[in-house]
RNA sequence: GCGCCCGUAGCUCAGUGGAUUAGAGCGUCCGGCUACGGACCGGAAGGUCGGGGGUUCGAAUCCCUCCGGGCGUACCA
């Protein structure tokens, strides 16, 4: 059992036998809640419980007394004693500490709560149109949303990464229109680039692919058949690079979802119809509108165009009628910010298909501005401006790049500059924390090479005596409260923080206390301590989709 | 105008209700390699947490307001 657990019943214990005897109303008792003090003096725990109900009963510090002294004596509690203005610090026994380093060492589900148990979530992530080569704005989304599906999954829910793809509609016959005009370039024709047409470089050498495979056989075709086409021979092999990329770069979906294939199936009909039912469509100046300003949106929204094609909110209609009927009990969208505004339509839409709102989360992350040459550009797919997700693959590779996306915050904006990024690439923290974890390898092939065992389940803990070891047990034993955090908070960048944190801690630790030495039961004890950590560290950098290395 | 996000050390950013020492990396200055991996380590300088008001036992953190920056505000996505 969690110690955070076993601390709480003790608690809860001490407020239920308080309300037994009159000093404390029934209805002013809360879940208390558990902190580790920044403070050494502090103690290991403390929680401030005394102060939240002291509120209408008493001074705090009284309170606070009252309960310590109701507080039952247990192997696990060494001391509570009241502070401050009325928190209650607790000493632990040793025992917790070794506990942690024992399970940490054994893999025993470290790190890992079963708070999300029975939940399935969609997490849809990148969703990036098919329409050239995946760049490093869809990379932050990929590393963001790939470790916060890990994380949801470390607290026990089953998670599927989706990604979402337009294959149809007017935006991608653009893109087929821009590919067919390369295609009759290719033929020696004089084409211009249709306006607001897609002009990156890419595009023409996917016209001169697909050229090479059907010769010029539509170079007299109707201007919208010839788009179709090159929609049609475009987008697949632009996804299969897209997936190929991302895989590259670690992140692996469980489901590639088509667009088409919603309208197709009548979904994104079917979901209009359930709209006009509740009233709340309307056909004004030949189109028809979702009335979503009733729902909270700043004005109604056109989901039919006046010419017949439905437009992309029009599908997510349907899209996400579509998810709640596989089962998922969450769905999290992990938006662009430059999408923010549709946020509101989109939501409003959501209650009025009749799901509740509070099972949708839309996670905004924050744009990138992309630097190259000391500029900012404006990254654009249309103006062909982009930095390749693979070019910074070749560049810092995949361990620098995921982690530099996962050290901020998601509502941080991320300055990319391209240059400073492949020059920095050396002194990326993420090669601290590797290094911390190949050291911890290395120390370990030794020690085996000298006949010790590194056996953490017979380990004598009770060896570890040395500030510095004791500092390590106690970073290890934060991991337990900082992955569910992460996870709760969708913040990676809590584990690269935290990995910093415990590879400083624990090369602190290998300054002050050699590990392979005569003394046997010293050596076994802080081997046991080696181990965990070093499975800690791997499991960190797993989260983030970061390799740990065992050699570097 | 309205909406969302941001404003914390010279720079890039963590910390988002807890304890009169607000943290890290980089940069600057001083010092350190005869131990299991120096891709390192120790120390120093550097802060009105954008300004003001409020809530609270307690605020960088919550609320209001002002200032500054970014993004959005389409029958594009």
């Amino acid at each position: 059992m969690v110690v955070t657990d076993q601390l709480v019943d003790l608690v809860r214990a001490g407020l239920e036998s308080l309300v037994a005897a009159g000093s404390l109303p029934a209805e002013s008792v809360p879940e208390p809640s558990f902190e580790r003090p920044r403070n050494r003096e502090h103690g290991d725990w403390a929680t401030n419980v005394a102060l939240v109900v002291a509120k209408g009963v008493g001074k705090p510090r009284d309170v606070a007394q009252a309960l310590a002294d109701a507080i039952e004596p247990s192997g696990l509690v060494e001391s509570v004693e009241v502070a401050g203005p009325g928190f209650l610090n607790f000493r632990l026994s040793p025992a917790w500490l070794h506990d942690v380093v024992r399970r940490a060492a054994l893999s025993e589900g470290f790190g890992r709560s079963t708070k999300g148990a029975g939940r399935k979530v969609n997490v849809e992530f990148v969703s990036a149109n098919p329409t050239g080569p995946i760049n490093v704005v869809s990379g932050r989304h990929a590393a963001v949303g790939d470790t916060i599906a890990s994380l949801l999954q470390a607290t026990g829910h089953e998670v599927i990464r989706e990604y979402y793809f337009n294959d149809a509609g007017r935006q991608m016959l653009l893109f087929g229109a821009s590919v067919g005009a390369r295609y009759l370039q290719h033929f020696g024709r004089e084409t211009d680039l249709p306006e607001d047409g897609y002009k990156g470089d890419d595009v023409i050498s996917i016209a001169h692919m697909i050229a090479e495979q059907i010769g010029d056989s539509m170079i007299e075709a109707e201007p919208a058949k010839l788009a179709q086409r090159m929609l049609e021979l475009a987008w697949p092999p632009i996804l299969e690079n897209t997936k190929r990329s991302l895989e590259r770069f670690g992140t692996r979906f469980d489901v590639w979802f088509s667009e088409s294939t919603l309208h197709e199936r009548g979904q994104v009909t079917a979901a209009i119809d359930k709209l006009r039912e509740k009233d709340l469509i309307e056909e004004r100046d030949g189109a028809v509108w979702f009335l979503s300003s009733r729902l909270g949106d700043d004005k109604d929204r056109v989901v039919i165009r006046s010419n017949g094609e439905p437009t992309y909110s029009a599908a997510d209609l349907g899209y996400v009628v579509n998810k709640f009927s596989r089962g998922f009990d969450r769905l999290i969208y992990l938006w662009g910010a430059d999408h923010h505004g549709t946020v509101a339509r989109f939501m409003a839409a959501v209650e009025a298909l009749g799901f509740d709102r509070s099972s949708v989360e839309v996670p905004l992350v924050q744009i990138v501005s992309l630097v190259r040459g000391g500029e900012q550009i404006k990254a654009s797919k249309r103006e062909g401006v982009y930095v390749a997700l693979d070019e910074l693959i070749d560049e810092v590779g995949v361990d620098a790049a995921r982690y530099t996306f996962l050290t901020r915050s998601i509502d941080a904006p991320l300055e990319f500059d391209i240059d400073l990024v492949k020059e920095q690439a050396p002194e990326n923290p993420v090669y601290y924390v590797q290094y911390a974890h190949a050291r911890i390898c290395s120390i370990l092939r030794k020690a085996i090479d000298e006949g010790h065992q590194a056996d953490a389940s017979t380990a004598p803990l009770d060896a570890l005596v040395h500030p510095a070891e004791d500092e390590l047990m106690r970073k290890l034993a934060s991991y337990e409260e900082v992955v569910p955090e992460a996870a709760e908070r969708r913040a990676p960048q809590r584990i690269t923080h935290y990995a910093e944190e415990l590879a400083s801690t624990f090369t602190a630790f290998y300054r002050d206390c050699k590990v392979v030495s005569d003394d046997r039961t010293l050596t076994a004890a802080r081997l046991a301590l080696c181990v965990a950590t070093r499975v800690v560290i791997a499991d960190a950098l797993g989260l983030l989709g970061v390799s740990a290395p065992e050699r570097m």
